[in-house]
DNA sequence: AATGATCCGGGACAATTGTCCTTTTTATGA
DNA sequence: TCATAAAAAGGACAATTGTCCCGGATCATT
């Protein structure tokens, strides 16, 4: 629900301060509703959220919302597009302040040509970026709303961070209307 | 719809014909309804389907099945699950004659240490993995059947295959019973 | 404190989808 | 080719979900 990733936050970390020069990849903070990628635009920045929570979605053509997941430390973001250099799949957007280190898609790329380790890492991002995706839809196609529900405010609890009703009807694949049935039901049980 | 990879498909065709005693990579075929992977079952191989289609699926607790894609030529199965050295996240089976490079996980993952290139391929693998899912959930959250149904009905034309309504309606994440009054809506427009 | 703007909750009704079950069609093997 | 099984179609009703809308709460600005 909320994903996060250790290694990769170390390992931009550690080349972060290794770097001489500060050039290659900065700290860039961003505030609450402020955009780090829009979709369908050509980007040329690849980014690791050092701090705060993200929404990534996409918006249909029928101007319906679907959001995807909420990403926190350590979770890259343009990477797909960098590999692939197209246009943003989705849009991300802080829902909280957020932190991230800042690349370009040339250094990205270039650091998997050089750089095994983080061959690897990327490896594993995007085999686990697939386990959560596929699970999500799975689930979300064949089960009730109420497990997804009671999940996303136990997520909101945690972290502390509150969500519009329009979020979570997204997050949910739903409309507010049927997400206020929802939670009166939970309220009554 | 239907997965291809020509990039794979040649990358491990050359890989098998260069072996020099034909171990490492094997050639396989299975028949119609076979099963190539099970799903929660810990596997020790890694796939590329060389011919036919298969589909693959996941089984929830409720005993509804959620059909994700149809797998085609140059499309690899099992990485995720070596990568993360994981039981299966679904089900793949045969729905017409398929003929697969099967080669051991531990054969896969020293290729990945050793080649660079199979590293590619794989990260771009992964990478349209990934943007398929995604693009597929949400559009299947945000718009009405139609638009899937008739594409489906189109992938049995071209590719010659016939889907059990069930996995259509698996496929499109509906009933049987609505999968039918989809199908005469069509009819009649 | 008054004015809007925005968000939230929910009523009323329509439309969609699911469940259960029966009928019809198609495939298959003795 | 007839019998039987399996797959597909669809009727009837229930349940869920969506659409449209309005009233009330909250918040920021003047």
């Amino acid at each position: 629900m909320l994903r996060t990733n250790t290694d990769l936050l170390a390992f931009i970390g550690r080349l972060y301060t290794q770097q001489t020069r500060k050039e290659d990849v900065i700290l860039r903070s961003f505030s609450k509703g402020d955009r780090l990628l829009d979709q369908d635009v050509q980007i040329s920045k690849v980014m690791v959220i050092s701090d705060g929570v993200a929404k990534c979605f996409i918006t249909e053509e029928n101007d319906k919302d679907y959001l995807f997941e909420f990403l926190g430390k350590g979770e890259i973001i343009g990477e797909i597009e960098a590999l692939k250099n197209r246009g943003c799949l989705c849009t991300v957007e802080a829902i909280s302040a957020v932190n991230a280190y800042v690349m370009s898609a040339s250094f990205f790329l270039s650091l998997l040509d050089k750089n095994l380790e983080m061959n690897k890492i990327l490896l594993q991002v995007l085999a686990d970026r697939i386990l959560n995706t596929s699970s999500r839809a799975s689930f979300q196609q064949l089960y009730s709303l109420e497990h997804g529900l009671s999940k996303l405010l136990q997520l909101q609890q945690k972290e502390q961070i509150v969500l519009s009703r329009d979020d979570m009807a997204a997050y949910l694949g739903i409309t507010v209307r049927s997400l206020n049935r929802a939670l009166k039901q939970l309220k009554q049980s």
